[in-house]
DNA sequence: CGGGCCCGCTTGTGATCACAAAGCGGTATG
DNA sequence: CATACCGCTTTGTGATCACAAGCGGGCCCG
């Protein structure tokens, strides 16, 4: 048998729906953004029949939306949707931060500062699709440890769900500093203090609801 | 205009999706069954297309998965999977049940308790079934008072993803006893004791677990 | 009699086509 | 000048087909 077990399938809907899935999770487009299936078939070089499953796929996950007639764009979140997706966040995640933390070695510490630091620099030149990866990175390195895959994937889909929005919102962020829960949730990780660690991913993840207010 | 809307579309996809969707949920099909996109066509009566449409949606949720070849099967879940998914169950659906709660009048809690005898029936004839769809009956008509269909929607998903293991779970249950927590929750309803309610979400939700250490 | 191999059938994938409906433009009319 | 109508164009839906891969059962050999 091969060394390498190579690539056993480049299955195109595969293909583009992780493409089109990074694309709205980080916020590459802003809400409300049509997409055909026609278009993306021309885009991603395939027919569309792949197209379709792709964006089938993401209607599912809460990614795209579909009017009645079929039309397919990025969604366009009320206030209400925003703080139920922010809460399912504050949920989970504290869940997710308080599963890892007894597995929270100092190498995974170091990591994720220097994950902050990238997060700090797009904040600097703001940069918002820069500053949504960074900062979904950040919270993603830590959540891996808490080896709850189901947990980290419902997560996952409130992310995408919030993309185009997380765009618009920061968008017309004029904040320079660096992130300080995410300060606050290094501290908590090093002095294993778990109170502190769930109210630090709290406020986090809910702190963006206050750019709703403008 | 006419008065009545009308069905605008009853779009073939969506209707094999629903269908399988219950079926899936409510523990008509064993783990680890098999299904087919040319069988499915068959059964509903439409071609490979909307099959597959509806497969991939169904897969997108976690309620069926592919091998890597593609095939197409309820999934077989292991103990940790089935742990993650019932901790997901206690902190989302607590979290509704807490948003119910002030807006729980007297009229819901009756339809609830009318509901609850059904689970009891259900339960004294040894119906897995029937017992899902009722038992998850109950919880959502108590959810849908939570006025947050985002989480809704993500407790849903936890409920389709375990519908073939709770299956298989109740299958072997020897109770004959209603369930006791159901009545907790609706003690704590009338007494509007926030704390109380929690707390017997949360039993209710984790009791099933006690069952994989057969 | 048991085990391994091979062929055939079934399976999912992707492309293409016909079709109906919805959107969008221009044009004509008040 | 504003508005309603009408046609064309674009869009999603569903069906059908060709194809490659995989699984399974039967056959052959030891």
């Amino acid at each position: 048998m091969t060394a390498r077990p190579v690539d056993p399938a480049p299955l195109a809907h595969d293909r583009v729906y992780r493409q089109l899935r990074s694309r709205i999770m980080y916020g590459d487009l802003p809400p409300g953004h049509p997409l055909t299936l026609r278009g993306i078939g021309r885009d991603y070089d395939v027919s569309m029949t792949p197209a379709r499953e792709s964006v089938r796929r993401l209607v599912a996950e809460g990614a795209l939306t579909m009017s009645n007639s079929g039309r397919i764009s990025t969604p366009e979140l009320s206030n209400e949707r925003i703080e139920e997706l922010a809460a399912l966040r504050a949920l989970i995640e504290v869940e997710l931060a308080s599963r890892a933390l007894p597995r929270a070695h100092l190498a995974l510490i170091e990591r994720l500062q220097n994950i902050n630091a990238k997060v700090g620099e797009a904040v600097a030149q703001r940069d918002a699709v820069s500053y949504i990866r960074t900062n979904l990175e950040f919270h993603r390195t830590l959540y891996l440890r808490a080896q709850a895959p189901a947990m980290l994937a419902m997560a996952e889909t409130v992310w995408l769900q919030m993309g185009p929005t997380m765009r618009a919102l920061y968008g017309r962020l004029r904040r320079t500093e660096p992130p300080q829960f995410h300060r606050l949730i290094i501290a908590a990780l090093r002095a294993g203090d778990e109170p502190g660690l769930r109210l630090a991913v709290r406020s986090d993840v809910t702190q963006g609801l206050r750019m709703l207010a403008s």
